[in-house]
This record gives C-alpha cells, structure tokens and sequence, in this order.
DNA sequence: GTCTATAGGAGGATAGAC
DNA sequence: GTCTATCCTCCTATAGAC
C-alpha cells in the first residue's frame, strides 16, 4: 500500500518550521477544494484564497497546479491515507474485509476525504488527466492487498473451493465505491459503514467455509 | 422513469429536417466530451469542432452551454435512455434485477454512454453544478422502480419475508454503479454484466423464496 | 442558419519589488 | 517567503454581416 515513486515531490530539499505548517495548510485546503469541484473546477486563487495567501505566494511553494496536485495526493496518503493496517499488520483472510469496514466507518467521519476519491477517480478517467496514474494506483493496491488476503485465506481453509475469487473481489470494490457514491448524493444520510456490512455478510454467508 | 418536466427545453417550437439533424449532431458530440471530459473540462469551441459548425452556429442552436447540457441529457433519455421496460412493462420482483442485468450488457457495448454517468454523477455531486438534479434524479427513480418491483415481489412472495429492502437496494445499485467506474478504469477489460450477474444470483440465493 | 469578430472575464504562470 | 502587477491564453457569450 506504499505511494509510487512518481508521486514523491522533490520541490524542497528542507524548508522552515513555518513554511511546512503554511505548506500544509495549504495542502488541506487544496484537498477540500478538489474535493469539491474536481482539479479543473478548483482555481489556484481559490485555494489561495483559503489558505490565506496570494496566487503568487502559493506557487512559491508550488510551481504549478498539477505539482499541487501530486503534492497533495502524496501528503493525503502520508497522513491519513487508506490505512488498513490498522496496527501495522496487513489483515488477512476475511479479516481483510472486516478491516474494509472499519475503513468504511472511518471514511463515514470524513465526508472530504470520501468526496476527493469519488471526485477524482471519475474526473482522472482520462488518461490525460493529471492524477490518471493515480486512480489506476488506487484500484491496483486494492486489488492487489485483497487477492493477497483471500488467496491467503484459501491457503486455510476460510474459503469455500470454488469461490470465484476475482469476482468477489471486484464486487467488493465495486460496492465500496458505489456505496460513497450514493452516500454523497444523498447527503450521507444512510450508514455506509453497516450497508457495507451487510455485504460482507452476505458474501461470508456465500463463501465461508 | 419519465425525465421532469425541468429538464424539456422550450427552445425551438419546430425546426427544420435539416436542423434537426444538425442539432442531433452537436447533441451526440456533447454528449461525447462531456463524458469524456467532464461539463467544466469541456469546452464550446471544441463541441462546435467536432460537430463541424463555429462556436456562434453551436450557440445559435442551444443559447447556453447550460442549454446544451439540459438539452443533452434529455435527448440522451429521449432516445436510448436508461431502458429498463424493455416491451413498455415494467419487470417485477426478481425480474427487475434480471432487467438490470440486461441493462448492464447493453452499456457494455456502449462505453460513452457509461462514461457520461459516471463522470456526470461526479461532477455533479456538488450542489450548484447544474446536472446536480439530474444525478439526484437518477438515483430517486432508480430507487424508486427497484422498491416497487420489491415490494410487489414481496406480496406475492417471491423474497424472504425478512429480506432488508432498503439495503437490498442500496447494494444493487452500489454495486451497478462500482461496476461501471470500475470497468472504464480497467479500459473494459472484464465483463460488466457477467460480475453483475453474479451478485445477483448472490442476493437470490439470499433472499429467494 | 452560419459565419467572423470581439467583448468581457477568468485562469495559469512569470517578473520583480520588498 | 510573500506580495503586487502583469502577460498571455482560453473561455463564454454577444454583435452584426452574409
């Protein structure tokens, strides 16, 4: 679940105690307004605007909107980002799925968080878009990190034989994006955390062994 | 699954035959790039380019870009519109998901179509877009006719009496929706309705009375 | 019904003072 | 490190000729 290499920014060597707290916040900022409008729906003075300084000032930090970009995404997964080792320890079996969850519920107290992905991954479709790699990054992992937990999970005897591994897990996926999808749309005004629940459920009842 | 009276344009009372087809040229491509690019990552310069007419011609047609968005969604609707009553009736019970399914293998061999939903429904999260109420639309009425195939379904006993109808829902669309994203990112590399079609049979499984 | 020309504004990026 | 000022490009929309 480690960041590709093309996404680490290698703007500033080391900089200031204030100029990395001014950075950030502008990389919080930047976040939300991607979030919301998209990258091409969100303007250099807007997010300067709300960091609370000039256009200018921001490309200081940043010498164009699509470093921005990359240095935001980069920061979003150093922070928070889909942490789902919890303790380090990457779950395995249908641990894996509990532990998407709880990724659920988290996300649940998070709206810009969940928002940035929605918005991205549809926008960044275009294999031109900026954040293009990104989005094929994010499904590669994910992808990646659950065969790696259900094939491990086959291994012990959790999995019925004949479980169509790649279909669970592209339906798991599936779900977990269309459930955010929905939850926005909606206002989150269901409980992502507990439908996603009753998927897992239902797929442990159809393949438990 | 009517479209609301807000999305009929009132521009034109009649035009002429080749107006017409004119206009459903620069319709099709608008739909194009919007799809591809997104309503703010498209612009009227290009629209008017490759439907082969100036910028000025593109507007003496539709007054607005907004104008041509309304009129685009709607004439998507009009005239190959999410079909789900595929004689005129409307499928209920278990057939609604067969329906779906059917649905999902007709948007497989359209990929712009799909790709106009997905990327319209995420850009259109934000309130003040103007596809805003088209998406809410989108999933109101797709809620609404999957709860009323349910519920008649329910009456005449082909669900499990605790079957969870709002979650139930939820899933299929969650799932639909997923599916879809997930497919563009993969460049159409598996097959939509198949993996589809596995969650159903999943829920039958489930819920089948 | 389609065009050229252009107004009017916003966006990304640069120059140079402080 | 942050600012003001500015350049240049692109965009939406309008005006008016043909």
């Amino acid at each position: 679940m480690s960041f590709p290499r093309q996404y680490r920014h290698t703007i500033t060597g080391r900089a200031s105690a204030a100029g990395d707290e001014a950075r950030a916040r502008v990389l919080e900022v930047a976040l939300d307004l991607f979030g919301a409008f998209g990258f091409r729906g969100t303007s250099l003075a807007q997010v300067a605007q709300r960091a609370g300084l000039s256009q200018a000032g921001l490309l200081h930090h940043f010498p164009s909107k699509v470093a921005l970009l990359t240095a935001a995404l980069e920061y979003r997964e150093e922070t928070e980002g889909s942490r789902l080792e919890a303790d380090g320890v990457a779950p395995l079996g249908w641990a894996a799925f509990d532990a998407l969850i709880d990724l659920a519920a988290r996300n649940a107290a998070r709206p810009p968080v969940v928002r940035l992905f929605v918005t991205l991954s549809a926008e960044a479709l275009d294999a031109d878009h900026p954040a293009h790699a990104w989005v094929l990054h994010h499904y590669d992992s994910l992808t990646a990190w659950l065969t790696a937990a259900v094939e491990h999970g086959r291994e012990r005897g959790e999995f019925r034989p004949d479980t169509p591994v790649t279909t669970l897990i592209r339906l798991t996926i599936a779900t977990l994006d269309g459930l955010q999808q929905q939850w926005l749309a909606a206002d989150q005004d269901f409980d992502m955390a507990e439908e996603f629940r009753h998927f897992v459920d239902g797929q442990k009842q159809a393949w438990k062994n």
